[in-house]
DNA sequence: GTCTCGTATTGACATTTTTCGATTCAAGCA
DNA sequence: TGCTTGAATCGAAAAATGTCAATACGAGAC
């Protein structure tokens, strides 16, 4: 195996982890049901902490999968499907 | 979001959580190109001591991802494709 | 039976992750 | 200038994870 494969497949799982925990995994089918929400919206909905929510989209960001945009004082965050559309190409690649 | 949702939504992320770690999706990426290979063959590609590829197998064991089987003295694993096909599917209702 | 080889499990350790309360930052409004 | 609200960061505690050495298990060969 290559160099080059060696360090997409730990892109790749980094990404895997970022879906691994049902926290961020029903945030991002919230945001893929409504496209846009804001932390408070998704607070409201995973019944967690603000910083706790904070935090799994932190992690959700790094990994490329969210981005976030500023609108007044709320943040709102939607799902980067490019980003999604690839990652579920290297597990379709598995097959 | 219905209780089964949630219940999904968490099975989902133990799966993916099983794919978050370069070593498990490396595994797989050999598996789905050799079809099948014992443990020992996967240690010698991964540079992981035995016990830890065991370690890794058994986590993609129970994530439902690679099903064992013995044949003599070795252990031979292979992808479970219908899984992964379910995962990939998941990953795509995201879009 | 014993020996050997491949695999699994145990025990231990360091690192990472998840979560929260407390605090800080950012943006709009009075 | 404050004040209020939404979001991010900090600090810390508990839990989970990745790794290995040592040990145990399982299946053939002798």
């Amino acid at each position: 195996m290559s160099e080059e494969a060696r360090d997409r497949a730990t892109a790749a799982a980094g990404r895997f982890a970022a879906l691994g925990d049902p926290a961020r995994l029903l945030a991002l089918r919230l945001l893929a049901r409504w496209g846009t929400l804001c932390v408070c919206q998704l607070q409201a909905a995973l019944l967690l902490s603000q910083p706790t929510v904070s935090h799994h989209l932190k992690v959700l960001r790094e990994a490329g999968l969210v981005e976030a945009q500023r609108r007044g004082p709320w943040v709102y965050y939607r799902i980067r499907k490019d980003v999604l559309k690839r990652l579920a190409a290297e597990l379709l690649a598995l097959l």
